[in-house]
DNA sequence: TGCCTGTATGGTAACGATACCATACGCTTA
DNA sequence: TAAGCGTATGGTATCGTTACCATACAGGCA
């Protein structure tokens, strides 16, 4: 607000030569008690605050990390992602700059050059939804870690859900309450005529099949199904399920919109949930999870874990240099009350 | 990556002195063509980007501007006021800098600090539900714009939804489509035994009103509830209001979550949307609003233009001064399909 | 007594960019 | 021909802070 106050006014007002409060500021030793105290004074009387941008300009690293994101949030808890970087950024005294790419390489490099004119120590790219991407900008710029999303080479370091494990929890719970008939509602997604190499998909299918194998279930074909996600494919797909000559006892969705559409089409079926049959989702899109009723227990994305730990991998790999390394975090449980119990398990 | 260039290197390489190179830079006259081309040579063969930092300390303005949020997301898509921030940022030529205020006024003071030890030209202060809030610091620190919230003294300028324009806008879109008895489910919130000043609810229900009052429909108490937004609750009252002697043939939900339970409540009351009662939500949660049959038409809370128009008041104001005024802004109808006329209006 | 060492202190250059001042040239105009 | 002006150019102080260097004094030890 008002003129800013400088180390020489502290001095002055002290007086003492700049030296002298700089050391205070920064408890080096070699300061008497007396000198140490009329600095302090000064600096609240004067309500002096040092200048970060006078301090980098003579060396100091800038305290700044760049967050770049590709683009608007497609699943809206993905911002938890800004959060948690924000959240282990505070803890390491370094303030998060963000930038939003938009859709082209061009503004992203612009986005990129404004970071580094300011001298960020390092970038967070992160994706909205986990996938692969191609950096829009060269690596070579800043250290990077990317969050949510990967490169397909694995140049460089990057932190995404463990899908496998999201798909075998999932799986597990309904397991472990007595399932044996598992339909899986999985999401799909064409690219140009060949299958989506979306991980989300592949790596819950596997966590599926394994959590089977693991309690010796024989896999069914008959209970996958793949929906484009559209209300209608969520209807039509819990339908054919529960139409089949054995139908399930638990339905594992692809996401908590179809949780949503699949509890609709289980009423209208008058089956009710988790008596007749359980249901369990991804995502934990809490406006959705906790307005079903019953409340749905499903399967929380890291979103906020892989924003710290992309901070804090770019923390600590300051000098011992960025290994490319890809770090799965695990999808808890978020146990509500769409799942129990079909029968006490035997002794 | 490698030693940083100057503008000293540049000067050098191309062979004039430092204060042409920063001529060029700053496209100041009096450069001959030839000094020009080759200071833009030398820039690119070097890969020169100009340090913000020393700028700024010269006496620039830093370009930065700090966005101060109170806390976690409650609707998911508050978070847009960011990226509507980042956006209009970024058409200034600024750069955002976040930080979480945690929910203690301590913790926002610190971060306070460090937007000021970083000359951060003004802040956003956001809130993630439309309230009145404390500012957690002193506003004579910094020129402070709020967005999603305000100061009950009025003494910052604010931006919030206009409440009043989303609950008349809902209900002038069912009386549109013929309705003349609607229900209005709308929030309820207790704060030590006095109702809630949310803004929303008040401002909806006026808006509610005045709707009615403009088509001539008198103001019928029956219908008005308020719901604590359990599912519980939610669906207690959409059978309430469906077992009226006159049942309402269109409802109004205070928010989308509401609307949800609504459609299940419904749907077991063997009641068609929108052939038998039209449904209207609140907050266009895409997740919902789409994931819903039919998909729910709802209004939109203007967060993406809330946190734009924050950021462009602190700009334009920089000279001119901030005024503390309260900006309102419209709530538009997002059309979907759980809204259709229930007769052909008279010519 | 003289030297060394540890403590205490302040002056000043430097970080990178820019604003101001000084200078210099070529041309027009009195 | 000299003065005056527009154009072109570079040197240097400056922004706020810290690192380095220089200085100074007190006390310990030979």
């Amino acid at each position: 607000m008002n003129a800013k106050v400088t180390i020489k006014e502290i001095a002055k007002h002290a007086q003492v030569g700049t030296t002298t409060v700089s050391r205070v500021l920064n408890s080096h030793p070699y300061v008497s008690a007396e000198k140490r105290r009329r600095v302090m004074e000064a600096i609240k009387t004067l309500d002096y605050h040092p200048s970060q941008t006078a301090r980098h300009l003579r060396g100091s690293p800038s305290g700044l990390l760049g967050f770049l994101t590709d683009d608007v949030a497609t699943t809206p808890y993905a911002v938890d992602i800004i959060r948690g970087a924000q959240q282990a950024a505070w803890e390491h005294s370094m303030v998060l700059l963000v930038a939003d790419s938009g859709r082209n390489r061009q503004s992203a490099e612009a986005a990129v050059d404004v970071f580094l004119e300011r001298e960020v120590e390092g970038i967070v790219y992160a994706a909205m939804y986990h996938r692969p991407v191609e950096l829009p900008y060269d690596l070579e710029r800043a250290p990077t870690v990317l969050a949510n999303c990967f490169l397909e080479d694995g140049r460089a370091p990057s932190v995404v859900p463990d899908e496998f494990d999201g798909g075998y929890t999932a799986t597990e719970t309904l397991l472990k309450a007595g399932h044996r008939r598992i339909g899986f509602i999985n999401l799909w997604e064409e690219r140009v005529g060949i299958p989506s190499p979306m991980p989300a998909i592949n790596g819950r299918l596997r966590g599926y099949r394994q959590a089977l194998q693991d309690y010796g279930i024989p896999f069914d074909a008959a209970l996958v199904r793949f929906t484009d996600q559209s209300p209608a494919d969520n209807d039509h797909h819990t339908r054919g399920l529960m139409s089949l000559s054995e139908p399930p006892t638990a339905i594992f969705c692809g996401n908590d919109k179809v949780a949503m559409t699949c509890y609709s089409a289980l009423a209208e079926l008058n089956l009710h949930i988790p008596q007749d049959v359980a249901v369990i989702g991804f995502d934990n899109i809490v406006d959705i999870a906790e307005g079903l009723l019953p409340a749905l227990t499903t399967i929380q994305l890291p979103h906020y874990e892989m924003g710290k730990w992309a901070v804090q991998y770019l923390m600590d790999s300051q000098n011992s240099g960025l290994k490319p390394l890809q770090r799965r975090l695990p999808c808890p449980l978020v146990p509500r009350d769409s799942v129990q119990s079909v029968f006490i398990p035997p002794q």
